[in-house]
DNA sequence: GATAAAAATAAACCTACGTTATCGCACCAT
DNA sequence: ATGGTGCGATAACGTAGGTTTATTTTTATC
């Protein structure tokens, strides 16, 4: 199966309907395989940005380093997800990036993207749209850290985790691995490790998830999700869009006679190198 | 000045060099200016978009609302800030959006923007780079609920709104309209109401702010941008990379020759209908 | 296996916040 | 005047979660 070989294919063959041209461009896409192992920065702020990376294998995260010490992650990276969209246009990396775990890492250089984005308007909406998701991900995050208390806010987490993952895992099972350590959990969701810890043992003792290490087992993802107030939508709302056949919207001059239904109703009450990534300074 | 008619033309151009060919465009590009007040919904979570927003006059904010009638704004716009550049995708809003204050609303068709958007490179690529910002405010919105105290947070959105709000003022003078309620600040900045309060007591006692009901003063930007870890690049780094002549990337296929020097260091470490847009159920 | 380093847990303590409540003020309507 | 409403200030009190330190468990390395 050729998607396989080449990750940046795999992803936005899953999210749009390529022709037949575009998937040719996709497979002529020059890219390099990097073996990357867990620690390691891929870039960091202010580097100069040539090159757009899909993660092959592994978990990723991107982080803000503050003056006094402590990190706050912005993203995390799971197989198939696509960095450093927004930099193809200022050519310099705007956040510290690195890997959670060992992996591997595809590297489109700029140039060959630049081609292959002047020549497919459904490529370009493709990575529209991903930075669409990624900004949905990152509001809801704020969302989680300014109004949710600690269990609803890792228990969202894990949802998110869950839910972005699944296509990933076996059907019978609810168990995964989550390569992220209480410190970097804390450092998402706006928290201290003893805390991260301590809510870990409440969402055990409701009988809500268990975890050994980094294997995460979540025991009933529907209680889980009703906590932590968790709507898949800002996820999945995208791919429902794209995934038929419609033509895409972004640069095509006659959209209208296509726009989707909005068969969504939203629930709200609106009736009414070198060093390791871490926090330690 | 032709500029001044159309609110997009004029972010746009303030933003990129455009060719004639697309003043052209944009002059000839069908929209409708609308009055609004404050307190109005311009959307809601879910409703169809068709339409593409520039504010011309007043603030506005999007926000989400949480099943236990909290509410988190999770941007703020200004006028020329431009609202709904993802829904061209998907056709659907994600956010409820209402106005802070009366203004002035500029509503872009999709279907015109769509014919803008193939016709122009360096237009797609101007909502590119604004997305681009939008992201990087929320992102740090995120660092300030997560790793700023009450006084660091308040401070920093204080220098954010002054740093945004430059192009309008005078030179001589650090006031400003704030047209945001402590409610407002709040539900922004993931606090209590009478937290803002007190922090904004405790701002002014240090000489740092001076408020009176929506008129702040700055009173000394420096010590308040200092104590607050406020770095103006995320909002102006897009800037100064596409006011020049150079061509523009996204799209282009020879990009590699004009690739910005990267003279920023970082300073980081490592080596529904009708009702009123308000919090409470 | 032995040892060291990293990660997780636990307990004690503390504080930056949230909550609730009261009051003052400005504005508007009757 | 009177009452209503929205915004803001202040005080008293409670708590979720931070901090610190110590102990245990797990992983990694040899």
């Amino acid at each position: 199966m050729r998607n396989a070989t080449n990750p940046m294919l795999k992803r936005l063959s899953a999210l749009v309907s390529l022709t037949d041209v575009d998937v040719e461009l996709l497979e002529g896409l020059a890219f390099e395989m990097r073996e990357v192992s867990a620690g390691e920065w891929l870039w960091h702020e202010g580097d100069s940005a040539d090159s757009l990376l899909v993660v092959s294998e592994g978990w990723g995260c991107s982080a803000r380093y503050l003056s006094d010490g402590s990190r706050q992650l912005l993203a995390t990276y799971l197989p198939g997800d696509i960095l450093g969209i927004f930099e193809l246009l200022s050519g310099v990396r705007r956040n510290d990036v690195s890997m959670l775990t060992d992996g591997r890492v595809c590297e489109y250089p700029h140039s060959s993207v630049f081609t292959l984005l002047a020549a497919s308007n459904r490529v370009r909406s493709a990575l529209f749209v991903i930075a669409n998701q990624q900004q949905a991900i990152l509001a809801e995050r704020l969302v989680s850290v300014a109004r949710r208390n600690a269990r609803e806010s890792l228990a969202h987490f894990l949802c998110e985790c869950r839910e972005r993952l699944l296509e990933f895992l076996p059907d019978d099972v609810d168990g995964f691995q989550l390569p992220l350590s209480q410190q970097d959990l804390a450092d998402a969701l706006g928290m201290s490790t003893v805390h991260i810890s301590r809510t870990f043992s409440a969402l055990a003792c409701q009988g809500l998830v268990r975890r050994h290490h980094f294997h995460m087992v979540i025991l009933d993802p529907q209680r889980l999700a009703e906590m932590a107030d968790f709507d898949d939508h800002y996820l999945n709302c995208d791919k429902r869009i794209l995934a038929t056949n419609k033509p895409v919207p972004f640069t095509e001059p006659s959209a209208a006679e296509w726009l989707p239904s909005t068969d969504y109703v939203p629930k709200g009450p609106h009736v009414a190198e070198g060093d390791e990534p871490t926090a330690s300074s």
